[in-house]
DNA sequence: AAATTTAGTTAGATATATTTAACTTTGTTG
DNA sequence: CAACAAAGTTAAATATATCTAACTAAATTT
């Protein structure tokens, strides 16, 4: 007997949250705040954004992304790159451990993919793997537009 | 050609978190932060615990959590009940609108299995139930052990 | 060239989250 | 009952996250 997928989804959430807290645990990046990691992220996808770019994408001022890279700063996540062609401006880049912080996320995702599938038969793989994908196709849908 | 599972996690999770966005604002919870939140979800699963049940579950000070229930008590989330049996202690117990704010990692559970769902044959959410269950079997076991 | 806009910083304010330490009140126990 | 332990509060400290407002310096427009 099946459990529900709300059910499903409820286990899902919860296991990858503790996993996340041991991720962090692990890496030693526990001294890194919720939104600290998703501004590093977030420098790792845009590679070496302006602090005003950041600020935009998160909806913060400009004063506060300048609050928050000086934080990141002092602990070593990233630093400050003048521009070449716009004197007035600098590009964050992260350091080593910047990136290490930056890729938890990915890193969470992977080892609860291979949770996930680690009792499935390759049949049952392929079979998921065809599934979800149908389903997370209105998902895709649904982002932008609520 | 079907995504690969940890693609579709990623997804998955970026959904939830512009829903979870969403959803907070729709019912006008944006004054919580994610650990007010978590703390009156804990309350509502604990049935009215004291503030040191929520301190010790939660590996925070007594100090801590009394100074978060002042918050939520003067948001109107919560409020205080003399315990009969020991006047020295207090039961917390949730407003309609802090159970409002409890349920809604229920509601974006139930939102997502409906989005993820809605363009499956009944055949079809079956088999991805029981794959799913077949899945989760292995992230349960993790929990408590890594 | 003067006026305006843009990038970013700094300072001052407010709110949250957290700790330790000192304290009150109330229970429990030797 | 006297000593101790437990529940909770309060105060003072530190760190984060935000904002607005005032500012500097550099780029762009008129």
């Amino acid at each position: 007997m099946p459990n529900s997928i709300e059910e499903i989804i409820k286990v899902f959430f919860s296991t990858s949250e503790l996993l996340e807290e041991e991720l962090k645990r692990k890496s030693d990046l526990e001294k890194l705040t919720n939104k600290q990691l998703n501004c590093l992220e977030l420098v790792a996808s845009l590679k070496n954004p302006s602090s005003s770019e950041l600020a935009a994408i998160l909806k913060v001022t400009k004063a506060s992304m300048s609050v928050m890279v000086d934080r990141l700063e002092k602990k070593g996540s990233l630093f400050r790159v003048a521009s070449d062609s716009d004197r007035r401006s600098a590009h964050v880049h992260l350091t080593a451990r910047g990136e290490e912080a930056a890729r938890l996320h990915s890193v969470l995702h992977h080892q609860m993919a291979i949770w996930l599938t680690e009792n499935l038969t390759e049949l049952e793989k392929n079979n998921l793997s065809g599934l979800l994908s149908k389903g997370i196709q209105s998902l895709k849908l649904k982002r932008y537009h609520q």
